[in-house]
DNA sequence: ACCTGAACACCGTTCAAGT
DNA sequence: ACCTGAACACCGTTCAAGT
């Protein structure tokens, strides 16, 4: 309850935890002094990896907590992320339009990504650290044979090719591609 | 409490919520009839939209909830389904890699655009009927020009195209070169 | 077969007392 | 200035009674 003095209550202290994961994100990409713009985005988009890494558990929160405003996207969720994002992009010679396209592409990437690589690891976390909280019963065992992947034997011959993590590869290939069609938006 | 004949608790009843929403979709698909890969991908890509406009206060949970098991990947949350897109994939040819490859990369491309595009209509929605639960003191007004964003001159100028809602011709441009990409490693 | 009141555990929050 | 016990409201869940 000694919480209460700091935070105004429960919102308010998740609230923070997300400010907390986030902060200085922007001071490190500075530091890194990108020369371009897509290296820019690159830097930016590891250092959120790399939040979401250290926090798995945490993250669903960046990603899934109203912003302030509607207009903010998970997961650079503050204005000053933002600004940074589309004055960098504007001093590199992009327009209004394709700036705000270019951030909307982005976090949506990064969302799409980062949630789903993580909410793979928090699982197995969970599955290990709680001691079956209320049985597997709820949930039926569908890599058991005879509940359902004997029926589907595509999805039993790709096992383990769908299981394996390939993260960091996805992560690269899918950032890359995305740049490649901001390049090619920005060029007309 | 009468629920708990039919459910066997929250966890049971927000699970059939999810099945609920996603009944019907392959079915749906199927229907239609495609003829090449790319349509296939592209019909089930706008059923699941369809379901998100459809309920976008529930989507959330379709994305964020735990599937069965690790190795499936919301909002493609059931073997089933998963099994007709990877036969469907493979039918027209895709090794196993791509095949799996291709799966990864369109649920990431689907959670990334629908989440966000459904949390804003939500965070409106939710603005206007409950009638400010907490005041907007906690979180600062941003829009408000004393509290930051005379410091951000260009999200300032950039708001009305911030705030514009595109999502489908986003969502369009998205899937558009998501087939493209998957197109191009297919063909090595 | 289905619903419901009362009770319980649990969690977020408040407040009056403690140091 | 900071922490804490007791109390309260609220929610998920159970169970014994109701029809």
């Amino acid at each position: 309850m000694a919480l209460y003095r700091y935070v105004s209550g429960r919102e308010d202290l998740l609230e923070a935890v997300v400010v907390r994961l986030l902060e200085g994100l922007v001071g490190r990409v500075d530091a890194a002094r990108p020369t371009s713009w897509q290296q820019y985005l690159q830097l930016l988009a590891h250092e959120i990896r790399d939040v979401s890494l250290r926090h798995p558990a945490a993250f669903p929160l960046v990603v899934s907590r109203h912003p302030a405003t509607p207009w903010l996207r998970p997961p650079l969720r503050d204005i000053e992320t933002v600004e940074h994002l589309l004055a960098t992009l504007t001093d590199h010679g992009f327009d209004d339009g394709r700036a705000v396209d270019a951030y909307k592409a982005f976090t949506s990437f990064l969302v799409g990504y980062l949630l789903l690589e993580v909410s793979m690891r928090v699982e197995n976390v969970a599955a290990v650290e709680e001691p079956m909280n209320e049985g597997s019963a709820d949930i039926p065992e569908q890599d058991d044979p005879d509940t359902g992947l004997y029926t589907a034997p595509h999805v039993l011959r790709m096992r383990e090719l769908l299981s394996q993590d390939r993260g960091e590869e996805e992560f690269e290939i899918g950032l890359e591609m995305l740049l490649n069609r901001i390049e090619q938006s920005v060029s007309h």
